[in-house]
RNA sequence: GCCCCCAUCGUCUAGCGGCCUAGGACGUCGCCCUUUCACGGCGGUAGCACGGGUUCGAAUCCCGUUGGGGGUACCA
């Protein structure tokens, strides 16, 4: 397949939810593994909803994930402009020569009388009844002198229409169940309905692959696609594929209302991009049968959109999790800290521009925590013990009265030690806690555990004692025995 | 109501007529490692929605049923 173009072409409305992101990531891994062109344009007709904000998450979204485009915003390119706001002319131009076709008709209906004529004849069709179509001259001469500013509509062709589905293979509709539809609002704007066949159709799109919620829209553009041909505006009309949907818990289709459906929360959250990349991926496609943590490139190398699942999938926040802890492992530790330094330096660990002295703890410390932290932000919460100063430090977990006993006991042993080691209060710790109280394991280190490093999880313990330096950790298993 | 889509472990999936007494992953359970939390390793658990065909042979093809989802706007 050579010379594919595929578009992304959200609407900036909301935060980019990660439905978004799954479509964008088909659509840019399918486009590269056919070495196609990828264009980015804004679909923001709707005035009302439209906003910066949402414009800008979109555009951070798809930096950080790495999605790249090749004509669109910012970049440009031959078919502009690209956002949808300043096309108004280039749509006005494809509705008159619409209008001059007898592909479209005026209507001066309200909604209220097709419900009324619907309910009045019992019919089961539900959306336009086409009462318009075939207006007398009389009838429209009547609706002119009125107010009624008219719409207009395409007239739906008789038959029935098939395509080929890219994920689903073919599927008809007949006509007769596509109701006529408008192309533009009363006070001339346009629709989606027009905007966006009339966009692909310049942009010379020859895939389109979205959400399966616009499947029932397709029957309609691929007949407004004749059209446009006929009127000159489009040379070919583009294949299209439906992805399946991203379900939330239970059955429902994953709602902004749902905190796991903003995917720039998973980059807050530290979740590193080719984790999200790899989970989202998963949604509806498979490398292959026993393998699923792979890198974008290998994605890009296999992927074929005729192997996408055409059934809805689950959002399953803990294999996201894991699917991101696995890529998390295959960092290395340079890598890792670079990543987390921000995060670091949000939170107030390390300072900002990193102090000589937290940069050299930073490299001893990070080792500890690589291998065992799922998301960036558990270096935080990991490391921040040893950063702390003394007086700002708090247990976020409790102790019990046995637990501070065990506590005064590690203070007993380790305050006679003379040599501040890893190996040495390794020792000193097994001996007293392990050996001479008769305690286990678990019991005789997760006291001390709390005490040094606040939490019921840390770096390794006596590596932790030693980075954090006798004084300090004598201090903090004082203060923790006499709470 | 009408139209359309979908249907393999709890979840994501592999499977495109025999390799399937159905494989992997997440979850979950158990064990091991570390005489520590976490990480890691190993093992168990659990599924082809149902009914008819077609075929020597069906998770795989066809039809129906049931179930789920979506659409049915002067939203996108």
């Amino acid at each position: 397949m050579s010379n594919v173009r595929v578009r992304f072409c959200p609407s900036p409305t909301g935060s980019p939810h990660v439905g978004l992101a799954r479509t964008a990531l088909f659509n840019w891994a399918f486009a590269r593994h056919h070495g196609g062109t990828i264009v980015f344009r804004m679909e923001d007709t709707d005035k009302e909803r439209s906003t910066q904000e949402s414009y800008d998450g979109i555009l951070d979204l798809w930096r950080w994930l790495g999605f790249t485009w090749d004509e669109g915003i910012e970049v440009g390119g031959p078919h502009g402009p690209y956002k949808q706001s300043e096309r108004g002319e280039i749509y006005a131009d494809a509705l008159a020569r619409l209008r001059d076709s007898a592909y479209t008709y005026e209507c001066f209906c309200t909604t209220e009388e097709v419900d009324a004529r619907r309910k009045a004849s019992g019919s089961k069709m539900m959306g336009y009844d086409g009462f318009c179509r075939s207006l007398t001259d009389e009838q429209r001469a009547d609706f002119e002198t009125g107010a009624r500013k008219p719409i207009v509509r395409f007239r739906m062709p008789d038959g029935s229409i098939t395509w080929n589905d890219l994920v689903r293979g073919d599927i008809t509709f007949e006509t007769e169940n596509v109701p006529d539809f408008a192309l533009c609002r009363a006070n001339g704007d346009p629709l989606y309905t027009l905007v966006n066949p009339v966009d692909d159709a310049l942009m010379e799109i020859t895939h389109v692959l979205r959400g399966e919620d616009l499947l029932s829209s397709t029957p309609r553009q691929l007949a407004l696609f004749e059209a446009l041909k006929e009127v000159g505006i489009a040379t070919a009309t583009p294949s299209y594929g439906h992805l399946p949907y991203v379900m939330g818990q239970g059955n429902k289709k994953l709602s902004k209302r749902d905190p796991e459906a903003h995917a720039l929360a998973y980059r807050d959250q530290g979740f590193v991009p080719e984790g999200l990349l790899n989970y989202l991926a998963l949604l509806g496609w498979a490398i292959s049968g026993d393998r699923d943590i792979f890198s974008l490139e290998e994605m890009v190398e296999a992927f074929e959109i005729g192997d996408v699942n055409p059934n809805p999938a689950r959002f399953d926040l803990k294999k996201a999790e894991a699917i991101n802890a696995s890529h998390m492992r295959l960092l290395s530790v340079e890598d890792l800290t670079h990543r987390a330094l921000p995060f670091l330096k949000a939170a107030g660990v390390v300072g900002d521009p990193v102090r000589d002295a937290d940069a050299q703890l930073l490299e001893l410390a990070m080792p500890l925590v690589a291998e065992r932290i799922n998301k960036l932000t558990e270096a935080v919460d990991m490391l921040d013990f040893l950063f702390v100063a003394d007086d700002d430090f708090i247990r976020t977990d409790d102790l019990d009265g046995p637990g501070r006993d065990v506590v005064k006991a590690a203070y007993d042993a380790l305050s006679a030690l003379d040599v501040w080691s890893t190996s040495a209060i390794d020792e000193a710790l097994r001996a007293k806690l392990v050996d001479e109280l008769g305690l286990k394991p678990r019991n005789a280190f997760g006291p001390v555990r709390i005490a040094v490093s606040g939490r019921k999880i840390s770096p390794p313990l006596f590596e932790s004692l030693e980075l954090l330096g006798r004084g300090r950790s004598l201090a903090r298993l004082h203060d923790a025995m006499s709470d």
